[in-house]
RNA sequence: GGGAGGUUAGCUCAGUUGGUUAGAGCACCUGCUUUACACGCAGGGGGUCGCGGGUUCGAGUCCCCCACCUCCCACCA
């Protein structure tokens, strides 16, 4: 339903007795949580046009048990935003995911059900998790389909409080709109988008050196890997050359010497002129290695001349990837070192013998114990053949270094040779910088982290992971006569049929007891990366593939609100998935917030114990207050959660009920005449000085909210809020409480009833409570989501075009300044603020005097001047604005 | 090593295009029960704007250098 324009309205329905005394958050903000749910009020309408549409790709957070204060942080952020947009009429398509693809799932449920998933069994339908299973009992392994519906009844649970702890926080979400990344239609819409990449030439499948996690025993993305300063220490080995002579290089993993495929030196340096095509030998296996030319050699690191081992890192892959040298693979994919042959298998030796007994000692290592004890034995070692020094030159020199790691690894990453999906990202960095530019990224130099990331990128999109709670593969293999499966013809899902469980489902053509028979066919036992998920939120959403209408409704989406350390995952790979489909960019804005940090500046996080619930805080301070305190915080700044700006919050809250109920007590006090008051009855220069500066915060506070700022319309209206109480309802208070309806009275209530209504509008992004709650007292048009200040319309200059502009700017600011004058004098003489004023004297230059004239009466008022006692002259000085000559105070008590 | 952001009162932060004496809130101190609010009101103290240069009549603001903090990135010999 559009929401209502037009005029500011009048007072629906005067009637004192319902406006409570005090305001109860408690109550209140349960209260409207419902009547809110009954009207639907954040539904998206799908018949409206997309121009009059704002939809957003809402973060699903990753389901993990518990909510500390920093979660609801960037989502008060989101949502400030998306009310302000429909204030403005816009149809907004807010929805919310819940992230449960992944890891941190799978971790829980195989803890909390006690099953381990082994992709080789079949999905039992009738299988039943049970959570009270002993720790004891033998872990129980399950088909994959079993794992993951067991992963969906975990996360449910904890959906439930996620959701419960968003509404209460008053985000405005339309809950029809919710999926998970596990469920069927993402499963679906992540198995069409590989399919969709797949013909497109965009994925290909390939046995290489990848990033792989000897702990989880999975390929990882460069976007999940992550360097960590470790400490690690230079070994110097001396090499044996061909023809005599030894060469010593310097190298932190001397574990991998069996697979030391050549020596490399710079072509420029001096020192190994004369090696470069000789061959060395290694100590301990005795494997002859070439000794050859690398522009990546550093002749000021180590000795200058390194050995290239398959893999010690990614420059030893590109290397080897140039060079066509054989592959020696040592490590196996558990991270100890594997069972190998000399002699055979591209091992070659000289001494098969003497290389087959060393390696003896190392088979079936992990890397550290392997590394200890291959020092050990090159320390005992001879250096070369003729058996002169050791191998071992000196002792190793500790240093510290960065070691790749995975994010979630305990252990640094290896290169492994694996079979992989990738998806072609290395090519297209042009194409993906140009979608990067064509958003509007807040605060924009976010922009340049996007940027850099993919200038940096050195590897492809791997997207395969051998794990189990992620969406599978669409993808069956033949398997040849010969039994061996054959990677190069995949046979794919038809689209009709997804989601698919390769491992389950029999592919077209085939029957299931051809499942791993020669002549038949294998299930790709893999899952996908959960960011080939998470990647296409906009799509699941919008129903890609499925609701062509739907779809061109929602997509692309107007604003990807996210935090500054998933730029390189989550919000490129939106775009890169975006750009491959459909060849737009997902979203025409990205927020970034910053982080909640506790007063250490580290990153909030329950592993630290350092959470607070914000449950705990919307009942003790209420939800309005918590989202003045994330509302106080501007995009892309890191802050610390505070309590004492939460009470501030809070305070303002009670200011505006408050406040709310004097100004509607004196609009009813001016009864029945009064409930029509209109803009154009504001007459008197304070008022009008007044209308003239809400209309500048309500200019400024749009202009503001249009870039997204949100920070800057909750500073200006809070300003002037607080001035308005502090200064213009004290000033005015006096001519609004008389009997009679006149002009002057008239212009006082047509202004603060205006006033009212703008400042609850205002705030009502921010505090949608506690202005909800005062709105419905006396502004609500009608019965139900009509009624709400959430629909109602933003203000607009526009509104109070009826009010004159006051002939001088300045008498506004002369009121409250010899306001403020006598309140001082009376603090000072340690007088009430009522006491009255025997004699006033001000002085000031011609233009502030002609300004306080105007409103000389409200001030004599406000200040309890008595009549006849005041003395305004024009100083000779221009240019000095207004001063205060002197103030003498009554001698007697104000009567009471 | 490269890059981004930051450094303003005890704390959290505003300070637009350079322009009087640098602001707010919190905290602190002193008063005031005032017909919306004591969950309030009024007043007060408190700052070499990270350091050092430069441009300018004038710099918190523009330029350069340095220091420190946070984050991002980087080929692990």
């Amino acid at each position: 339903m559009a929401p209502r324009r037009g005029p500011v309205p009048v007072l629906a329905k005067p009637n004192m007795q319902e406006i409570p005394k005090k305001y109860d958050h408690q109550v209140a903000e349960a209260a409207w949580r419902e009547r809110w749910d009954e009207w639907e009020l954040y539904r998206w309408d799908p018949s409206r046009p997309r121009h009059e549409s704002f939809v957003v790709d809402t973060p699903p957070p990753t389901v993990s048990g518990s909510l500390h204060v920093g979660h609801g942080f960037s989502y008060t952020h989101q949502d400030l935003v998306v009310r302000y947009r429909r204030m403005r009429g816009l149809n907004i398509a807010y929805p919310m995911g819940w992230d449960d693809n992944g890891l941190p799932t799978e971790r829980r449920v195989q803890n909390v059900y006690g099953i381990r998933p082994n992709p080789q069994l079949p999905f039992d339908p009738d299988w039943q998790p049970r959570r009270d299973k002993g720790k004891k009992e033998p872990v129980e392994e399950v088909s994959r389909q079993n794992f993951i519906e067991t992963c969906g009844l975990l996360t449910e649970e904890d959906e439930k409080a996620f959701e419960d702890t968003w509404r209460r926080l008053g985000l405005s979400i339309d809950w029809s709109l919710t999926y998970a990344t596990i469920d069927a239609h993402s499963r679906r819409t992540s198995q069409a988008s590989f399919l969709d990449l797949y013909r497109r030439g965009f994925v290909y499948q390939s046995f290489a050196p990848t990033m792989w996690d000897t702990d989880f025993r999975t390929a990882v993305a460069q976007a999940e890997a992550e360097d960590r300063e470790r400490p690690g220490a230079y070994h110097d080995i001396a090499f044996a050359v061909a023809g005599g002579g030894t060469v010593t290089i310097s190298t932190t993993r001397p574990e991998l010497l069996a697979a030391c495929i050549a020596l490399v030196a710079h072509p420029d340096d001096a020192r190994y002129q004369g090696l470069f095509g000789k061959t060395a030998f290694t100590p301990l296996f005795r494997a002859p290695v070439p000794i050859l030319e690398a522009d990546h050699a550093d002749p000021d690191k180590g000795t200058g001349i390194l050995m290239v081992c398959t893999f010690g890192d990614l420059q030893d892959v590109e290397f080897w990837k140039r060079s066509g040298l054989p592959l020696k693979q040592v490590l196996g994919a558990d991270g100890k070192l594997m069972a190998l042959r000399f002699g055979a298998d591209g091992f070659d030796t000289t001494d098969r013998g003497a290389a087959q007994a060393a390696y003896g000692e190392l088979a079936g290592l992990r890397i550290k114990p392997a590394r200890r004890r291959i020092v050990e034995l090159l320390a005992e070692t001879g250096s070369a053949a003729d058996g002169k020094g050791t191998a071992l030159q000196g002792e190793p020199r500790p240093i510290q270094h960065p070691v790749k790691f995975y994010e979630n690894g305990d252990n640094p990453l290896e290169f492994l040779p694996t079979r992989q999906w990738f998806v072609r990202i290395l090519e297209h960095r042009d194409a993906l910088l140009t979608q990067g530019r064509k958003i509007r990224w807040h605060p924009q130099h976010m922009r340049t982290r996007y940027e850099h990331w993919v200038e940096g990128l050195n590897q492809d999109w791997c997207i395969s992971r051998q794990r189990f709670a992620g969406v599978a593969f669409p993808v069956w293999y033949p398997i040849g006569d010969d039994g061996a499966v054959d990677y190069e013809h995949p046979i794919l899902a038809d689209e009709d049929r997804l989601p698919v469980d390769p491992l389950s489902e029999t592919p077209s053509g085939y029957s299931e007891d051809q499942r791993g028979q020669p002549g038949g066919f294998a299930g790709d036992p893999d899952v996908m990366d959960t960011w080939a998920t998470s990647s296409l939120t906009p799509q699941i959403v919008s129903g890609w593939g499925l609701d062509d209408d739907r779809h061109q409704r929602l997509f692309p989406m107007d604003l990807r609100p996210q935090s500054h350390e998933i730029i390189r995952t989550w919000a490129f790979y939106t775009i890169v998935k975006a750009w491959m489909h459909d060849g737009e960019v997902p979203w025409s804005n990205v927020t970034i917030s910053g982080w909640v940090v506790d007063p250490d500046r580290k990153k909030m996080s329950k592993s630290k114990g350092n959470v607070v619930t914000p449950v705990h805080i919307f009942e003790e301070s209420s939800a309005d207050a918590y989202r003045y305190w994330a509302a106080r915080n501007r995009l892309g700044t890191d802050t610390i959660f505070d309590t004492q700006v939460v009470r501030v919050g809070k305070r303002l809250c009670t200011k505006l009920f408050n406040a709310s109920r004097f100004v509607l007590m004196q609009i009813e006090r001016a009864g029945s005449d009064f409930r029509t008051v209109a803009a154009a009855d504001i007459r008197e220069p304070l008022d009008l000085a007044f209308v003239a500066s809400l209309r500048d915060v309500v200019a400024r506070a749009t202009e503001a909210f249009e870039n997204f700022e949100y920070a800057l319309p909750l500073q200006l209206s809070e300003e002037l809020f607080w001035q308005f109480c502090d200064d213009y309802l004290e000033l005015v208070k006096m001519r609004s409480y008389g009997e009679e309806d006149i002009p002057e009275r008239r212009s006082a209530i047509a202004a603060l009833n205006l006033g009212l209504q703008t400042f609850l509008r205002l705030f009502a992004p921010f505090l949608p409570y506690v202005t909800e709650e005062i709105w419905s007292w006396r502004f609500a048009a009608e019965e139900g989501p009509g009624g709400s200040v959430h629909r109602a319309a933003w203000p607009v200059v526009e509104e109070s075009a009826a009010v004159a502009t006051p002939e001088s700017g300045l008498s506004f600011g002369a009121a409250s300044e010899v306001l403020r004058q006598i309140r001082g004098a009376k603090t000072q003489a340690k007088r009430s603020l009522r006491w009255p004023v025997a004699e006033l004297s001000i002085g000031g230059d011609e233009e502030a005097v002609t300004a306080l004239r105007t409103v000389l009466d409200d001030v004599l008022r406000a200040g309890a001047v008595a009549e006849g006692a005041a003395k305004v002259v024009v100083g000779e000085n221009p240019g000095e604005g207004l001063f205060i000559v002197e103030v003498t105070l009554a001698e007697e008590e104000p009567a009471s």
